[in-house]
DNA sequence: CATGATTGCTATTGTTCATAGCAAAAATTA
DNA sequence: TAATTTTTGCTATGAACAATAGCAATCATG
């Protein structure tokens, strides 16, 4: 047997556990037509209504240029419209087919979420979230 | 403030979590010249002096094809040397370059795994790992 | 020995992510 | 108000990573 020297790493494990249930996530999702990042911004929009291009790559932490091809992608599917709010900046909102895409994607998504919490042991599961966050989150943006 | 609904997703967080840690030791590496699957096949290398290429990318998931570039950097840079074991097979080890080159890594890197422990709220610390090793290793592996 | 599996590789493609630059339109400041 | 700075949405491009298909040589198996 490989001696795996790796597996205790937490930076190695996670991104690992990352990529092994995100290739997991976008094989359910595929079926539907559907990115990771599509159904991220398709709930964040419904979320927030109006929202702009820019400010919803801040929250996803995607750069405006590369919101160009996810947005035109999904707006040739007629999932989002786009109406002008000033001369520059847009507001973003879901479509009737984008809210019914929307609802489908959702139930993928909530069954994938509890089927990857029931693999956690009971004794670590509710540290888990947490835990995350607090990897992802800067100390001074947790409040 | 706008609404986060994602906050909520363990998968949703556990990509993001995974993509702003990897990207904090990609920078922490590069003045090494070194890249994350550098390091950990090196690590790899150095406990299992000997082993195969295509063993080791079954032990990171790296698919053959691919390994083949990142093994041909990491010879060039005379970290790694390759040894015939059969006509067939070629046994990979750390040229006395490459052990230098690891511990350096390794001081890197433990650095960075154990900040990363520390952004850690003390009551889930001790969990994260065995969670992630739980979301990553199917359940009949992780015997 | 014949068949099948493995190894290391080429070639190619697609996805993701980062950078630089740009024009138009705000927002800010003097 | 006028001048400057910032923001927005976009084009273009390139690096890194990962996936597939195919191939010749070699090894393992029945």
């Amino acid at each position: 047997m490989m001696k795996d020297p790796l597996a205790s790493y937490p930076g190695y494990v996670l991104r690992r556990a990352a990529h092994a249930s995100g290739a997991e996530l976008t094989a359910r999702l595929e079926p539907l037509g559907l990115r990771q990042s599509d159904v991220s911004m398709l709930i964040l929009i419904e979320a927030n209504p109006g929202i702009t291009a820019s400010a919803l790559g801040r929250m996803l932490d995607i750069q405006r240029a590369n919101m160009v091809p996810i947005l035109k992608r999904m707006e040739d599917a007629e999932l989002i419209a786009r109406e002008a709010i000033d001369g520059k900046s847009v507001g973003l909102e879901l479509t009737r087919a984008g809210t019914a895409k929307l609802s489908k994607a959702r139930a993928v998504i909530d069954a994938f979420e509890a089927e990857l919490l029931e693999r956690v042991p009971v004794e670590h599961r509710n540290h888990l979230l947490p835990a995350l966050n607090a990897l992802w989150r800067e100390p001074d943006q947790q409040g």
